[in-house]
DNA sequence: CCAATTTCTTAAACTATATTAAGACGCTTT
DNA sequence: AAAGCGTCTTAATATAGTTTAAGAAATTGG
């Protein structure tokens, strides 16, 4: 198990240091997903933090018409979980599957919150990416109240530049929340130009 | 000061001791702001979080074309601030405007250090306090994204009830990302069922 | 490599929402 | 009482986005 890019990931924040690491690194769970398969289905509680450490997941809730809504995408390096179901431990109204054949690292309630209470830095570390998380969203829910599809689809590109190459027109398309076939026609009208 | 309030918020999470309590108490700021008077204006920097003990606050942005986008709200017992402006110290996008006369308790960021530093339930406390806030602000962009207008008014009212009787449909309409004309054909199409 | 599946696109008809303009109502302020 | 202001509504017209259906291109699984 290779928990460089795990360990690395905190350096933004407040870097641990070899106590940090190793108590960190001792309560990881490494998994390997394949394409199409889930992370986490509706209905089960999600028990897990999961830090990506190859590969691509999407979070998403299925409507009563059977349509999937992307909530959140994550790649290397990027932590997805349903913080909700996450700490409630109730049932999740969410899905995560991997789009692509990924490895994850997953730490879970009880170990997160012995790193919390034996390693304070965890403490800090873990809320400085939840108030990033929490200002991108609050972004996003601006973006949905004031903008056209077009231009969220067009900040979705700059944003999410990588991303933005490596999934299909139809997971991008959900995310914004507008029908693959109204997606098309932006692209169509944005290449005429 | 009345601190009574914000202490006492607490209790749901993590309650705080005397020691903490006063600690808390001491790095408080009461303010009383006029209706239609700011908290917080595009341009400057976001120096406090505000919890409000009475009254009603707004959190919008301006576009382009001079019209508001109503982010969030906050009436007795809730925080608000712009997180992204507090931690980055950049001039934030936003305003906070009072829609009544209110009265806020604010704490800086050197205080709020202070306290993670030296009371550490306040670590937890406000890691709970975001972390619920990051839950609901994730359905509402689920919400954003696969619901109606007419579904999304109902929901608001279903879970603001107090908040819902008391503002105007414009700011109702402006929350849930349609026009205050279009709110009121929702309405009259609600009543006539 | 083949067969199956998914993705992307197009177009026409339809529905949801915005825009513009106008009038009615209730609250404040003078 | 009058004037002004914000709110709510209505209606006509315009635009944004969905639905349905179909076919071509690309990708994936065996």
């Amino acid at each position: 198990m290779n928990t460089d890019a795990i360990i690395n990931s905190f350096k933004q924040y407040l870097p641990l240091g070899k106590a940090d690491s190793a108590a960190l690194a001792e309560r990881l769970i490494e998994k390997r997903i394949k394409r199409r398969h889930f992370v986490l289905q509706q209905g089960d509680i999600c028990r897990h933090y999961s830090f990506v450490v190859q590969g691509c997941l999407k979070m998403y809730k299925v409507d009563d018409k059977g349509q999937e809504h992307n909530l959140q995408f994550a790649i290397e390096n990027q932590w997805i979980t349903d913080i909700g179901s996450f700490h409630s431990e109730l049932p999740s109204e969410l899905y995560i599957e991997a789009l692509e054949r990924s490895i994850i690292l997953q730490i879970s309630k009880d170990q997160l919150i012995y790193l919390y209470v034996n390693h304070p830095k965890f403490d800090r570390n873990f809320r400085v990416i939840i108030e990033n998380a929490f200002v991108d969203l609050q972004k996003r829910v601006l973006q949905n109240i004031s903008c056209t599809a077009e231009e969220r689809y067009l900040y979705f590109k700059e944003k999410n530049p990588e991303l933005f190459n490596r999934i299909s027109n139809v997971q991008i398309a959900s995310y914004i929340g507008v029908t693959p076939e109204f997606l098309s026609k932006i692209r169509r009208s944005l290449a005429s130009r």
